[in-house]
Parts: structure tokens; sequence; C-alpha cells
DNA sequence: GTCTATATACCGATAGAC
DNA sequence: GTCTATCGGTATATAGAC
């Protein structure tokens, strides 16, 4: 793995399959298209990152690891659990669209049950759910927040990013169709309106306009 | 279509397409799995239903059409706007675990842009949102609903209804990895979650407990 | 380490008998 | 309408020359 010439080889490589990976899924893709892509021979695909399943596995963990990255310097901005909560939310939208492969492919496995997740990869999701979840308990114990499931309001909120996001393009096909569906919003206005849709469910005073 | 000596075949065949659609994707789906599960052969598969792509149209709009119905019953049920999204967010929620299989398909064509749903399902997935989307909008207009997006807010609902549904899975592998994560809670737990977080979020007086 | 050529298997779709 | 047998195309993976 790591005896390869090039370095930048093998992030080429994973770019290119998390790309493929993210648009056709693990069936659909095809190692000529990611070979392809990448530049490489695929005969030197397989020598340096190993069969399909071993590349799948090593582009999500990849980038686990950067979302991993992402939230720790989110919750280092400090202050309130509510500030830092924003700052996690900002973040993750942030993620979403700067590599929209990631949550692309984790759409899919949650969509066949997470059956052929590595537990290597899985402990790396766990890592991250564990950090909102903990930050959300944090903010119910300091009265920040109401007494209410953190697993739950993480998948909530992972959820509305996702979905804010990840539905664009099914939401421009639509808006060729029909009027009233486009909303080809500002990105930014995306992580706003997160903030203000459930922190001010989850806020405990509920106080207007309180983001 | 309706020439089948038995109209209850083409009903078997397409429950079969789609809990193997759900479990593999499109690509991953084997149309001898689906025929063998069907309990039809292959070659009368192809002769009743059409090619694999057909098929997988044909699913799809049959489970739009469930949903249309489903909602057609929880806003028939009147009331205020906020009690009829409240049904709506039940109905929903009891679709997604009667039927697990049409979420499960969406999320992929979510993930892969739906660059391949055919126009004709597209228009049965629009007629949904519309109607959802039209209560929010009545909801902001009578004063019960903030003003804010009415097509961000459904799929903010929509999103949280498939995540903790449709994340059980995965949860449930990871609760063996590590403690703190299991949350088998009981299904009907969910709808009332989603109603506390998103409507008192959404309600206009956000008055504490007004679930 | 790199690439060409190919083995091997599988899958969607259909021909054709009944 | 129903089924068996099979074709043709394509995919992963590797053997082997350099």
């Amino acid at each position: 793995m790591g005896s390869t010439r090039d370095p930048d080889r093998r992030d080429r490589i994973l770019d290119a399959a998390s790309a493929v990976f993210a648009e056709k899924g693990f069936a659909g893709a095809r190692v000529d298209d990611i070979a392809d892509r990448a530049g490489v021979n695929k005969a030197m695909l397989y020598y340096h990152v190993g069969d399909k399943t071993a590349l799948y596995s090593a582009v999500l963990l990849r980038n686990f690891e950067r979302v991993r990255v992402a939230l720790d310097e989110a919750l280092a901005t400090g202050g309130s659990a509510r500030a830092r909560l924003e700052a996690v939310i900002t973040a993750l939208t942030r993620m979403v669209q700067r590599h929209p492969d990631h949550p692309r492919m984790m759409l899919r496995e949650i969509a066949s049950g997470a059956t052929s997740l590595e537990p290597e990869v899985l402990a790396a999701m766990l890592e991250v759910v564990g950090v909102v979840r903990a930050l959300i308990a944090e903010g119910t114990a300091a009265g920040e927040f109401r007494a209410i499931d953190p697993v739950l309001t993480h998948l909530t909120l992972v959820g509305a990013v996702v979905f804010l996001n990840a539905t664009a393009p099914i939401r421009n096909r639509a808006a060729a169709l029909g009027p009233g569906f486009s909303l080809p919003e500002p990105t930014t206005d995306i992580a706003r309106f997160i903030k203000e849709m459930l922190l001010d469910g989850l806020a405990a005073d509920r106080k207007p306009g309180g983001s």
C-alpha cells in the first residue's frame, strides 16, 4: 500500500473510486471506469489497492476521516453547546457540499442495511456519531437543550443535512417538469435553515429568533 | 399487462422485485433472483412485465401510489394544519415501517441523482411532494406555522422519517460493537419524536409541550 | 512496478418447443 | 401462455512478458 512511488496516485484512485461508487453504487461501479478516471492501468489498481471490495472500504475510511477532522475543528471553536452544535451543522453542510460522494455512498449503505460494511468502517462511523451524540447529551445536561434522545436527534440532524443537499439534483429535474419545485436556493442557506428548523425546536427556552 | 390469468401474480412479481431492488439496488439485483422469489419462471417475468427497467419503474409507481393513498387518508382527518401534519407524520412513519422497500429504493435514487427515473415515476413523486408542501404553506398562511420554506421543511420531515427508520439495521449492527448505540426503541416512538422535534420548531407560538 | 492479453464466470434477454 | 436451453455481451480478476 505505502510502496507506491507516486504518493498522489493512491489519492487519485480513491478520488475516482469515490466518484464512481457514489454515482453507480458498488454493484454498478466498473473497475475499468475507476482506473480510467484515475489515469492508471487497471492491473496497477489491483496491484496497489487490492480488489473492488478493498477499494470500496478504503474510500469510505478516508472519507470518514475527513468528516472526523471537520467535526474536531468545529468543536474546537468552543462556546456553549448550542454554539458548537451550530458549528457542527455548518461543518457538516460544508462537508456534504465539498465532498458529496461520501453521503451518497452512505445513503446506499443505509438502503442496503449496511450488511457489507466492514467492522473497521463501521467503527470509523461510530466514532463520528459518538462525538455529536455526546455534544447533544452535554447540552441537555447543561439545560441548553430539551431532554431528548441524543441519537435520534443526531440522526434527524444528519438526515436533514443530507436530504436537503443530496436531493438537489432530483429537485432540479423536477423543476423542469412543473413549477414550484425548483428551489436552486443558495447552498449556504441550507445550514441556516437547519439551524432555525431544528435548534429552535431543541432549545430549552424556545425563544423566537434564537438562532 | 392485464392479460395475466392469475391477477395476483403481477403483484407477487412486484413484491419480489421491490424486496430485491431495495436490498441490492438496480445494478445489484438479479432477475433470476426476483423470478425465484416470486415463484415464476424467468421467461414468464419477461413476457408479462417486460425487461428489468420496466420492472423497476412498475415497482416504484405502485409504491408511490400506496404513499399517495396513505397521505390522502391522513389529510381526510381534517382539523388544523398542525393536526393534519401530525397525521401525515404518523402515516408516513407507518408506511415506512410497513413497506420499507420504497424508502430504501428512493434512498438509492437520491444517491444516484435520480438520473434514471422515468418522467412517469418522477411525476408520481411530485404529486406526493406537492400535497405536503401545500399543507405546510397553508399552515404558514393561517399563522399556525412560522414563515418557513415549505419544500425544505417537507424534505426535513421526510428525511427524519426515513433516517430514523432506515438506519435501524445499521444501528443494530453498531450496537454489537459498542455500548450506547443500540436504540432498538419501539418504532411507534419515532413518530412521536419527530412531532416533538420538528413541530415544536415549526409552531408559531412555540408553546412548550405543544404536541 | 507496469502493461497487454486473456481466463473465467455471470447475467440479461430470447429463441423455440410445447 | 409456459418453460428449457442457450446465446451474446460484459465484468472481475490474473497470468505472464517486460
